[in-house]
DNA sequence: CGTGTATTTGAACCGCCTCAATCCCTGTGG
DNA sequence: CCACAGGGATTGAGGCGGTTCAAATACACG
């Protein structure tokens, strides 16, 4: 959407310590608010990791509606892919965002060379299968009380914000909503309402703690 | 709901021919409509691949409402997990379905001592991937006509029966309904409807012919 | 032929989407 | 310093879509 000047910055020695054999093969670089990533050159002949921000992997259809497949955060990696990455667009949701990308054919020709490098990769492949499932049960709810209540509780799993002092959402309530595939109102108001019935507790529109975990998952709650 | 002696029977030669050298340490089973399969022993310690019928992976809420999170056809691959498999039930869908089991330990061994090995089970993770991802833009969707419409479309992309003569639905309408979200009313009138636009035609209520891919998948037609 | 399950259809209610307006915060420029 | 603009977030009102409850139908199996 503001998306021009298309070099990104590039940085080395990155706050987030990679423990990945794979950093001998990679190159990190900067990106900026709603910056496009990778995109022109076709993804699917490289590794991505995210190591600082966060990252959203969508798609938009003739109908104008957006879809946000994936949430990328901290840690996470993504163009883990047979074919083409198609159709998904690949964007830096916040400003400096950190990525380190690995050559696909050189990080192979690695993992060929070393088994503790390809278990290491086929681990990071399990847990973006781990993630995906965990988002398939999120989206998969039924109610939308449901859906952004057990957003939230893995949102605050995943994000770094150790200790209960709450989290920082990275994203809006537009990403949000594009996420669980209901409308922004419809987030906003869930999230009044949750913190209405004292299931959280808000510091600012980003700020949220998780109060009552149990109920926020379940969904079975009185409300 | 139907589950009592649970010793499948064995046996060998299928009509599947795995392509994989994990052949070599794999187990094939045969297992009865709605049995639990690997459920007891925790999963973790296994990789399975689906050779014939179907095998639902899902799980039940305090609330009573049951997720499909994942539908598993021939040549799918599950059990790919970091930790502990840890809630989710594991169930064949329909009568006589073949399953390989193999040993993780047994299988690591091997792609330790072969990087081809390696390569493949890498392989079979991004499909994994790619898989759950084509999930999470089904379930995505906003509308209930757009769920049913792209779910047919990649159940008819993913099912054997090539040549659009139509594909047999290896689900009920209940499954479709807990594996999109919505109710099975819901899933129902959405076919009935979907056939009347001649989006698609029915012959019996699990014989489906797609008739115009394009506008299930887009939903953008004026229905 | 009866029983149970799967599927379809109907009717009423409610949740969510849509459209619209307002509020809040931040940054910008006079 | 204030005015203004712009994006994000919230709130309100109305209509539609989907859930729920209920019943009818179709079909497989013993």
């Amino acid at each position: 959407m503001m998306n021009e000047g298309n070099h990104p910055g590039r940085s080395r020695g990155t706050a987030w310590t990679a423990p990945t054999v794979l950093q001998s093969v990679a190159t990190i670089t900067q990106w900026r608010r709603e910056q496009e990533i990778c995109s022109q050159e076709g993804c699917a002949g490289h590794w991505y990791r995210v190591l600082e921000g966060a990252v959203r992997k969508c798609i938009v259809r003739p109908n104008g509606q957006r879809q946000i497949v994936d949430l990328l955060l901290p840690g996470d990696f993504f163009g883990f892919t047979t074919h083409d990455q198609h159709r998904f667009a690949v964007q830096a949701v916040i400003e400096g965002t950190v990525i380190a990308c690995y050559p696909r054919r050189r990080a192979e020709a690695l993992a060929d060379a070393d088994p503790q490098i390809a278990r290491e990769i086929r681990e990071r492949a399990f847990e973006t299968i781990s993630r995906l499932q965990e988002q398939l049960l999120v989206v998969g709810r039924m109610s939308a009380l449901e859906k952004v209540g057990s957003f939230l509780v893995k949102m605050a799993e995943r994000l770094p914000g150790r200790r209960n002092d709450g989290i920082t959402l990275p994203i809006s309530r537009y990403d949000i909503a594009d996420h669980l595939g209901i409308s922004v109102e419809t987030v906003s108001r869930s999230i009044t309402e949750l913190q209405h019935c004292g299931l959280i507790s808000l510091g600012g529109p980003r700020r949220v703690r998780i109060v009552d975990k149990d109920s926020l998952e379940d969904g079975s709650k009185d409300f």
